[in-house]
DNA sequence: ATAGTATTTGACAGCGCTGTCATATCCTAT
DNA sequence: ATAGGATATGACAGCGCTGTCAAATACTAT
């Protein structure tokens, strides 16, 4: 029933390695017989058993994706950029939840025991870590350990000069407070994240340079500590909208926090956008459902997983794949142009 | 560096294949034989090569999750327990994202073959079909010829007598019903589902089975229709809030439109839960970020995949674990008591 | 004690492929 | 035409494990 090698290779007319050669897109076959033997495998409906190959040369053909408890969104897109790329090549990616981090986000000695335990029979040729697992030391010391090879996906720490993937967070958020400024507003309020993750730096630093360079003033009210929760944005928002002077816009700087402001606001009786603009940051399923429809960023979540992937596969080829993939500004309907009072 | 099969065998005395059949928990082995070997592998911090056992054995260890395009939390969750029963008996979970369905739910001829293709040199030992995909004729017709294994997670349509996961949609949908009654509420609201959705006719049949049974009446104008996103739960409630006599809660069944259902009520004035209350179900993160935090019914997603994994391992043995697993009723404060006028 | 049965173990081949290295074939420059 | 190098192909072993089947050993009932 199932076709081996040998069968496309008898077939053919050829030898079972030069089939080989031709699968493996290896140099050094004539054009005539790599066609001869493409048109019989496909002819045969061949397809290489991956253990076979993989006994035979020691690779797996699979890549792990790594990842602890980020949202279902985020992994789910990740996947699917990751499984693309992996399709091209023949690769399979399997799922690893690792459930690494507790509360506090330390790792302790058992259960690192057991995460090396089971990567170590893990048969991957690569691994994609994602957040929060890629600034995960112990993670990343049982990778080394192990010598598989990984790519972190937007780490906060550096790599050596290990290739990571990532997005500009800065620019974005530059953007979006760009964009917002071009609206004509001029009292914009930043709700800035979680301290502990990597983009909210980040993100607040691009909403500085956006303000700096159009000459704004930033209130130091105007400055709020959120933690990327839906709660802390409502907080947020009251705080905000209580003060003398509030600002017509609010940059929070998740989506989850920028559905907390406009449900603030509502309660406020404030209209969205007509008295306060709200732009968010993520493009999260919930940008779409929220009334009005929230004005985002989008990262690039899929095409990171699918360049995490594709760097994994061409380890030994110098292609280099972009690292850093662009984002972008969704205006919806929760931004407006300033309102004259 | 990494051991082989061959050295645990010498350093405990015994042949290949009595290591061999200790790693695989084959029956006749002497107890002491059993012991040693087992000290000896982890000693060696022996580890098979799935490779070379897939070769061996023909078969792969891996388990394919086919879903098409279900929200990320469900496929998460489902990942996340079907991982779990993999790791017991160390297989692995390839994710595949199929993309089958356009628009209108139809396959198409090229699409198939693509698809057939795929899943041809998908080396795995069986396949955990999600929906919509285990109503997909095509897809499961795939799988049949392919000779793949497959077990259905919560289907509309039988097969055969095929094993299928699923929960109790009924029975779920008429707790949620029952406790609504049981806070003194009589002129309740349903809100369906789409019409071509598995579970639509079940939730909607759980809430007749509890008016009735409690002796209420199902007034023709509390029924509404809406197709599970949360625009069709703002409609609902907009036509249901309007009436003359408007309901005192209202049952979405599921978690999008009951957030739509709260966003209308908040707008025309209403406050949840003391003016209406608000049922969900699916229990998704969205339940936990609205305010007042959603009463839901939570799927047993997780334990579904679980299930399913297992399943396709123990396809030889007996072993027969649940397949209709448990759900639960999530009260949280968007429900209350009805309220005196 | 002895045949007969059940349990436990091992030798060996081979799963389907690729790495190595030898061989054959083609081209280019003289 | 011919040496010499580049290119194309093939023979063969063996990757690490398990299935088959035969052999050894342990039990049981007489």
């Amino acid at each position: 029933m199932k076709s081996t090698i040998h069968d496309v290779a008898k077939k053919a007319g050829v030898s079972m390695k030069t089939v080989s050669r031709v699968l493996n897109h290896e140099p050094n076959v004539a054009t005539k017989t790599r066609e001869k033997v493409t048109a019989v495998a496909k002819e045969l409906h061949y397809s290489p058993s991956l253990a076979a190959r993989g006994l035979a040369s020691s690779k797996s053909y699979l890549i792990a994706l790594l990842y602890d408890n980020p949202s279902p969104s985020y992994i789910a897109n990740i996947q699917k950029g990751a499984t693309q790329a992996c399709r091209e090549r023949g690769y399979h990616l399997v799922a690893e939840p690792l459930d690494v981090e507790d509360s506090n986000g330390v790792i302790d000695g058992d259960l690192s025991a057991e995460i090396e335990r089971h990567l170590e029979r893990l048969p991957v040729d690569g691994a994609i870590l994602t957040p929060p697992l890629c600034d995960n030391g112990s993670v990343v010391r049982i990778l080394q350990r192990l010598k598989i090879p990984y790519v972190p996906v937007a780490p906060i720490s550096s790599h050596g000069n290990l290739p990571i993937v990532q997005m500009d967070d800065v620019k974005a958020s530059k953007e979006m407070t760009q964009y917002l400024i071009s609206l004509g507003h001029k009292k914009i309020a930043f709700i800035k994240g979680h301290p502990q993750h990597s983009a909210t730096p980040r993100r607040f630093e691009g909403f500085r340079e956006a303000m700096r360079k159009a000459e704004l003033e930033i209130k130091p009210e105007y400055i709020e500590m959120g933690d990327y929760h839906f709660r802390s944005g409502i907080a947020a928002a009251e705080n905000l909208l209580g003060l003398k002077e509030p600002p017509t816009a609010i940059f929070a700087s998740n989506d989850d926090m920028a559905a907390g402001v406009i449900s603030a606001a509502n309660r406020l009786g404030l209209s969205v956008p007509k008295d306060l603009s709200v732009g968010g940051f993520d493009d999260t399923p919930l940008a779409r459902i929220l009334w009005p429809q929230l004005t985002t960023v989008r990262q690039p979540i899929e095409e990171l997983g699918f360049a995490a992937a594709k760097l994994l596969m061409s380890k030994d080829s110098t292609e280099d794949s972009a690292r850093t993939l662009e984002h972008d500004l969704i205006v919806r309907g929760s931004t407006g142009p300033r309102h004259a009072k």
